[in-house]
DNA sequence: TAATATTTGTTATAATATAACACTATGTAA
DNA sequence: TTACATAGTGTTATATTATAACAAATATTA
């Protein structure tokens, strides 16, 4: 299972700073981070994003340009993806919502498009900044 | 009302040439088009699409970072916009449907988020790309 | 083993987007 | 009319995001 192939080092490395980060980290804040821990270039730390968003380890918050962990096994096979995102503090968080994706899932227009993956992100004010 | 406000003449230039064309443009695409009309750098360009933009003339593919003119008087008041996207071709089409605009225009998480936009992106093949 | 594919490290560069500042046009209101 | 505010312009410089190209190293498989 595409899932649960063996990463390589710098995929390592990579994916453990994502995933210890609850917010969307942008490439080269990894960089940064990551020098330390021998990655030196840009590729390298694209390299190793490219195949974590693949393998579906990681989503790409195409708004923000920017990778957060996927904590759900589904969004790893489907490419279905539903974030909400805060124009205030810039919070941002998965979405899974079985409704939801089942209704994207088996969306059909009429021009005889064969979907395989979709992206939602919703934009708006958190909890939080709605009461500041 | 917003929609209807008088662009200005580098407003225009940038509209009209995304307007003409059925596809995404790129924004340095657009520049090299429209330096025969005077428009000499980026920040130029990239403010008039920033303006169109937010009075919904056109839309930004977010996962292509390139705009699309819109053609739909609706979705210039919701910020509300869906597109399917041939990851073949990359012919990109803006999808009206009523059924799921509803749907995501009321969508409510557990997080007591309040939404005011949302953006989702179909990928997949045209009718063109799975016969070929 | 040899062949094959994948990953790495590196330098350079391309593509996308914004900062800062002086200036100009336009609208509003004393 | 003048004063002020607001939005847009033109320009140079720079920041941010992402890929090309190539040689070397590593892992996979036959
Ligand atoms: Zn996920
Ligand atoms: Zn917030
Ligand atoms: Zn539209
Ligand atoms: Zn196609």
């Amino acid at each position: 299972m595409q899932n649960q192939q063996v990463l390589t080092k710098n995929q390592k490395i990579v994916l453990d700073i994502i995933e210890k980060s609850s917010q969307p980290l942008k490439a080269y804040s990894i960089l940064f981070d990551v020098k330390k821990k021998g990655i030196n270039a840009p590729l390298q730390v694209y390299r190793a994003l490219d195949k974590l968003v693949e393998i579906g380890k990681i989503h790409k918050i195409e708004s923000r340009n920017a990778f957060i962990a996927c904590k759900n096994s589904k969004c790893q096979i489907t490419k279905a993806t539903v974030f909400s995102i805060c124009e205030n503090c810039e919070d941002v968080k998965e979405i899974h919502d079985h409704k939801l994706s089942e209704h994207l899932k088996h969306y059909k227009d009429n021009k005889g498009m064969k979907y395989s993956k979709y992206n939602l992100e919703f934009f708006g004010l958190c909890k939080n900044c709605i009461k500041n």
